[in-house]
DNA sequence: AATTGGCACTCGATATGCCAGAGTGCTAAA
DNA sequence: TTTAGCACTCTGGCATATCGAGTGCCAATT
């Protein structure tokens, strides 16, 4: 990371930050006089110019103003933006939304994601609640007919997932007994990205009765202790995308990207940090070259367990963004905490 | 309906049927060539020529081929449109897709509209089942701590909705059957659309003991049976119309459009017939004048129910949309049928 | 009377050339 | 080291020319 005069700080910190705003390029001249710097404009293009065979800005014709580069961006996010607490506008904004959710974990986290779509005019993406706490807690059979149940699965994280299973015999309570007696030995207390299918297999192996309608139940319980985690990654507001003019046509090739799961799922995933920035190229999937990908984390009872991200171009605003997500995953993690609390 | 000469007919059909495939306008001379028809070109001017002036076909320009208005897709589908079973592909494609997620109502909705989606290359809405068969048919507390616990909503229709909820004191036996004690008397039975929040508090009013407890639990009930009805329609496949050229830029307003529950849930409600079709300007709202909605209804237990839909282009494919809508929509009503039966 | 070949015409799409303006790099002076 | 000045470059917009697909119409043919 080499030094930079206060000078080269200043300009590269008023083109990041005018670029952001204007979506121009920014020239000498105009930087002075919308900066108050100072000194002349042909000062400020032997700056630039310095600052531009460095690396930090680039132009996108000869004869054009400055835009960022990627390394530019980088050194503005780590050395001079300032780091605001979230505006009061915003902060209202987040505070009313998410109100009405206060209460159930899942609406939570849609809320927040939704919530953060709007503020930020970008996609969103939110991760459920989840990690080595994300065990089931209850798994309840409750039945509606002769033949069919409702099956209801609770997560220790919150996470409330249900289904209708139909067995071919009549349901009784021995039925319903045995089948809360194999709950209880092999499924309370484990995490639910656990049940694999074969587990599911030598559990209804080891089955002495009624094994025909055990398997059914059996079945079920591993669809929704999967789907538990399935749901996890949830794409909101990918349509703002398209709004942003500095995606030309590269919007549509960018939402089909955005709407598979498993790439995005890694995406996410590689950010180790409480708050991660990865900028254009840094995220390493070419689809992804001309965005930026903002995760936070939020924790519940302590633990970082989800994440809610934002995905907009580079020139995405970095200051609101991220005072905005430090906010609201905060909220978002006490709320869901206290959602919990017993 | 003005009658056409049987070579007019055919030279619509083949207009529409060309223009779907290419999304060019249409000239005398391909289409002599590949529609096989043993006339020249300069007759098939002058058909071309009246089918203008009757209405059936436009010109984008003075010298541009034709492509069909929408009094000429109406005709198309009225009269000419071949009425073929779905082909074998799209069949697999359906069957194959839907099989995982029989059993469960809401599940096949959403896996049937997800489906249509990819199938049609257009945005797909579906409705959950609703009507006066709608009731509620079960309402359970499961406690899952000393201040929390789920509760979960059945539907005569099988949707299957849960939250959790908590309150102040601690869960006993008497707050448990004070409560199933209301259900029974307030709730089971009623259409989930009709709990409003004045009845719930007539019933809160009637409560004689614990009614702190009682009331976040009434709120949570009304939640619940509210929800059954908010999400009955459900946008997929949004995205599909931006890679479609047809829109070029209009699609991002179509797109917020859509996006708009009431409007949409106006357009699919005002559809009568089991299956209809309207184009363009048929629509009503001015954001739907470059497109078509085909709305096709599903039935349960034999009662008309919930539908399915494709919103696109004016240009999509009708045949193809409709026979797989057909196919899907006799399909989906079936297998909640089945899994609903006890 | 219906069909057809021929022809002039229209108009969008594409390519070309030109101009203005914004911004630069460089040089020489302060 | 900073600044003023100047020549240069490149984009974007605009007008113009050209090309070609497709039409409408008319006269000739069946």
């Amino acid at each position: 990371m080499p030094e930079l005069s206060e000078r080269k700080k200043q300009i590269l910190a008023n083109v990041v930050e005018m670029y952001i705003k204007s979506g121009e390029p920014v020239g000498s001249k105009g930087l002075i006089s919308s900066s108050g710097m100072n000194c002349s404009s042909a000062t400020v293009r032997n700056e630039m110019n310095e600052l531009d065979q460095m690396g930090y800005l680039v132009q996108p014709h000869t004869s054009a103003g400055r835009i960022p580069s990627e390394k530019g961006y980088r050194y503005y996010v780590d050395n001079l933006m300032p780091r605001r607490d979230v505006d009061e506008f915003t902060k209202r904004m987040i505070d009313a939304g998410i109100a009405p959710a206060a209460g159930d974990p899942e609406k939570l986290v849609n809320r927040a994601r939704e919530l953060l779509a709007d503020i930020t005019k970008c996609a969103a993406v939110s991760t459920a609640p989840v990690g080595e706490l994300n065990i089931i807690r209850k798994i309840e059979l409750v039945p509606v007919g002769m033949h069919t149940a409702m099956m209801v699965l609770l997560t220790s994280n919150g996470i409330l997932k249900s289904r209708l299973c139909r067995i071919e015999s009549d349901f009784n309570v021995t039925i319903l007994e045995q089948f809360y007696n194999i709950v209880e030995s092999f499924f309370i207390g484990k995490p639910s990205g656990e049940i694999s299918p074969a587990e599911i297999q030598t559990i209804a192996a080891s089955v002495e009765s009624n094994y025909f309608v055990m398997l059914p139940l059996l079945a079920a319980v591993s669809d929704l202790s999967g789907s538990t985690n399935d749901s996890k990654l949830i794409l909101g507001g990918g349509a703002n995308l398209l709004s942003r003019k500095d995606y030309g046509d590269k919007a549509i090739p960018l939402l089909e990207f955005l709407n598979k799961k498993e790439p995005l799922s890694e995406v996410i995933r590689s950010s180790k940090d409480d708050l991660s920035i990865r900028i254009g190229s840094e995220n390493l999937f070419k689809q992804l070259e001309d965005s930026s990908v903002v995760v936070s984390k939020y924790s519940v009872k302590g633990d970082n367990s989800g994440s809610i991200s934002v995905i907009g171009p580079t020139r995405m605003d970095y200051e609101s963004v991220i005072s905005s997500m430090r906010y609201l995953s905060d909220l978002l993690g006490r709320l869901i905490t206290s959602a919990l609390e017993e």
